[in-house]
DNA sequence: TTCACGTTTCAATGGTAATCGAAATATCCG
DNA sequence: CGGATATTTCGATTACCATTGAAACGTGAA
């Protein structure tokens, strides 16, 4: 996963009814749920359920298929583990990976792997 | 950690420059960085900085301390790893696509998540 | 004290996010 | 076809976000 798409996922998921959205069909499993499910479940106007759908969507973390008038929307699973991949690999204990830039602020030793200060 | 905090903690790390600040700081190890060098190495004016330091530090995510005329700011490994921990267990199934039954993932159970499909 | 340095605060700006009401689209059923 | 159901699109509104320039604050040195 690049950083970009983390981004985006991160993004995603940082909005109260929207993580609430996706612990929902994350709990529905993969064959997801129509969103007037969701929508009843959660409280919320349809539109704007459509409006989250849809950023959930982009960041690639639900996927949608027609099942008569409804839509069914399904969490990703995949796009999920590959962000707690990023986030463990790029984001956590001090281990560096790719170089981003010319960063001249690195000095001394970089923190060991699991220790994690008070 | 309760949906809040990580709701705070995704919001701040949501944020390409706010993202770029926290790898740094990540990288740079428990020591942390004076907010002059981190400005320095992402290119960023200071007072716009400030205002990402205490987004991050506002979610838990940085500390800081000062030394001399230099604030130095640090990543906070504790906060990151109780996030991925609350994604690993709310907002993962980790195993996906089993034979049959719903997920597993809202509570109680922690997902293993040491496979990650591509 | 006076100055320079590093960082923060303040006020203002443009851009985007989240929500709402109303209307439109798509599907099924009679 | 016409009506009912499920969802989306559109337009507008309100609020927050990220950034900027200028000024203020705290600290160390002369």
């Amino acid at each position: 996963m690049k950083k970009d798409d983390a981004l985006a996922a991160l993004g995603a998921l940082a909005q109260d009814n929207r993580l609430d959205v996706f612990r929902l069909l994350v709990e529905s499993g993969p064959e997801g749920l129509p969103a007037g499910s969701v929508a009843n479940a959660l409280k919320l106007a349809p539109n704007t359920l459509t409006f989250h759908f849809d950023r959930l969507r982009q960041a690639g973390l639900v996927t949608v298929r027609r099942e008569g008038r409804s839509m069914i929307y399904a969490a990703r699973y995949e796009t999920m583990n590959a962000l707690i991949d990023y986030l463990t690999k790029n984001c956590c204990c001090g281990v560096p990976l790719e170089p981003r830039g010319p960063a001249t602020a690195s000095k001394g030793a970089p923190a060991k792997r699991g220790t994690v200060p008070a």
